[in-house]
RNA sequence: GGGUCUAUAGCCAAGUGGUAAGGCAUGGGACUGCAACUCCCUGAUCGUUGGUUCAAAUCCGACUAGGCCCUCCA
């Protein structure tokens, strides 16, 4: 399995601690409002590697947080927390908003077919840890206290701009001029590990601790999640590229130095969904959730296919063009999969099967090809075999891809009897060359969603979704 | 401004030194009462420009364009 590595910047062969085991941390959502397509498009390429971690027969251990404690809003000073301002909004409670958008976050997720991460922890279940953590930093030197607030010291770990490929003097030519300089800080780039004395004074949430009434800082959730659920060693660490710098670097920071050892091996950051003008985001004010994708016609899987088309390393463009090809090239999946299903033949050709099977695992080892695992299965459908063959290995991917590819529409038997009552009626209707009679019956099922197919065996029909 | 990544046909893309996979779209044809579905056929010398090499889309340099990060954001 290879696997880009951003800590080197380099395609490095993965091999995890543990032989059998993989132990992956992945960036959650802050839970102030409906996720992004572009944060989903993450959590699906975390999906495709857990679960191809799993094809390849690995236990994969795997760990989410749930961000529901605030984060600022704003671009500058004048901001205020996430949490607080949709709070504000929708006159509820900061807990009452992180319970509504968490459970509609794991909904988007379920809607994807993306699996529940083994572990989901939420910010507000950790404090305990993170005064732990803070308290040890202060006493081994790498935290100071300023202004009522504890500091993370950024020159006390050697690497601290690994990650990022940056360094001290880059970054100090990089600052902005438009945002106020924390006057507490020892060094421009040490970030705050717990808040007793914010400059807003309106975060709802605030816990005791031996450095004071507060909250925590935005890096340390992470670290101690990750640490308390999956071991002071961790395999893969993903999020969304943005986070490589500042948050990412600052987990290193402050997980390196409370553990005294290296952290985590493997750092896989996704390539963010744009749009033609660029990024697309949540505080750009363009809300495309998947709901709204839902609401205008558009199934949620064939997002998931449409992200799938593509590299995780490489920016995709979203426009509705796009997902409506997606759309139809996903319909015609289907379809050609539906004609193999319906006439199941053969015995298993296990020569065939080991063929497609080694190649569908070097794609994914290739760095998480996704596109080539598409082109895999497209290779399964034309290859010369039998159905059932086709059958096994189709179904063997989808564990992977889990784009539905054998799901069996539920329909009751009235809506099928009633169907098949109907295209009786117009075969009829066809034989005394009634045209007109045939392509009314035709399009009244079609106002339901029904699609009539004239095939070479007979008359069939599809329901669209 | 600094860092970093990307650049292959209309779109998504494979390709990791030996003369460009695949999917969708387009156009043509078969099938059909018409249509849809299905099937067959159909397209690019790889951003520009130097260099290394017997040989480069693939390696190196320059340039151009664009993305992302540098402020919470996937």
């Amino acid at each position: 399995m290879k696997l880009y590595n951003t800590l080197t910047k380099q395609i490095e062969t993965f091999i995890p601690q543990n032989e059998n085991e993989v132990t992956m941390y992945t960036c959650g959502p802050t839970v102030y409002y409906y996720a992004h397509i572009g944060n989903l498009r993450t959590y699906i390429s975390e999906d495709i590697l857990e679960k191809g971690l799993n094809y390849l027969g690995y236990k994969v251990k795997r760990c989410m947080n749930i961000t529901d404690v605030g984060h600022l809003a704003g671009d500058s000073d004048t901001g205020e927390d996430k949490m607080m301002t949709t709070a504000k909004k929708e006159k509820k409670s900061v807990l009452e908003i992180a319970k509504h958008y968490t459970n509609a976050f794991l909904e988007d997720m379920e809607k994807l077919n993306i699996r529940k991460p083994q572990i989901i922890s939420k910010a507000t279940d950790n404090i305990d840890m993170y005064i732990k953590m803070i308290t040890k930093l202060l006493e081994d030197g790498y935290a100071y206290k300023s202004g009522g607030n504890i500091y993370f010291d950024t020159t006390k770990t050697p690497n601290y701009y690994q990650l990022s490929g940056r360094n001290y003097e880059d970054l100090m030519l990089a600052v902005r001029s438009d945002v106020d300089v924390d006057t507490n800080k020892k060094n421009p780039f040490d970030f705050g590990l717990w808040f007793t004395n914010s400059k807003f004074n309106d975060q709802e949430l605030k816990w005791d601790s031996p450095f004071g009434i507060g909250y925590p800082g935005w890096h340390i959730e992470c670290s101690a999640i990750a640490i308390s659920n999956l071991g002071e060693n961790l395999d893969i660490h993903c999020g969304g590229i943005d986070n490589i710098f500042p948050h990412h670097t600052n987990e290193i920071a402050q997980s390196e130095s409370y553990l005294g050892h290296k952290w985590c091996n493997y750092w896989v950051h996704m390539e963010f969904l744009n749009d033609k003008s660029g990024k697309m985001s949540k505080s750009k004010g363009d809300s495309k959730d998947l709901r709204s994708l839902i609401e205008k016609g558009y199934n949620p899987i064939v997002y998931r296919y449409f992200c799938l088309q593509s590299h995780y390393r490489k920016t995709l463009t979203f426009s509705t063009e796009g997902l409506d090809i997606a759309t139809k090239s996903y319909n015609k999946l289907i379809n050609k999969i539906k004609n193999i299903k319906n006439n199941p033949e053969g015995d298993l050709d296990q020569k065939i099967i080991e063929k497609h099977q080694n190649n569908f695992k070097k794609a994914f080892e290739n760095d998480i090809n996704t596109s080539l695992m598409i082109t895999s299965l497209y290779d399964v459908i034309k290859e010369d075999t039998n159905n059932n063959t086709k059958l096994y290995l189709i179904k063997d991917f989808d564990q992977v891809l889990s784009l539905n590819l054998l799901k069996d529409d539920e329909i009751s038997q009235e809506l099928k009897k009633y169907i098949e009552e109907k295209i009786n009626e117009r075969n009829i209707a066809k034989q005394n060359k009634d045209y007109a009679k045939a392509d009314q019956i035709r399009d009244e099922l079609l106002k339901q969603n029904i699609i009539i197919k004239d095939t070479r065996e007979g008359t069939t029909f599809e329901i669209q979704k």
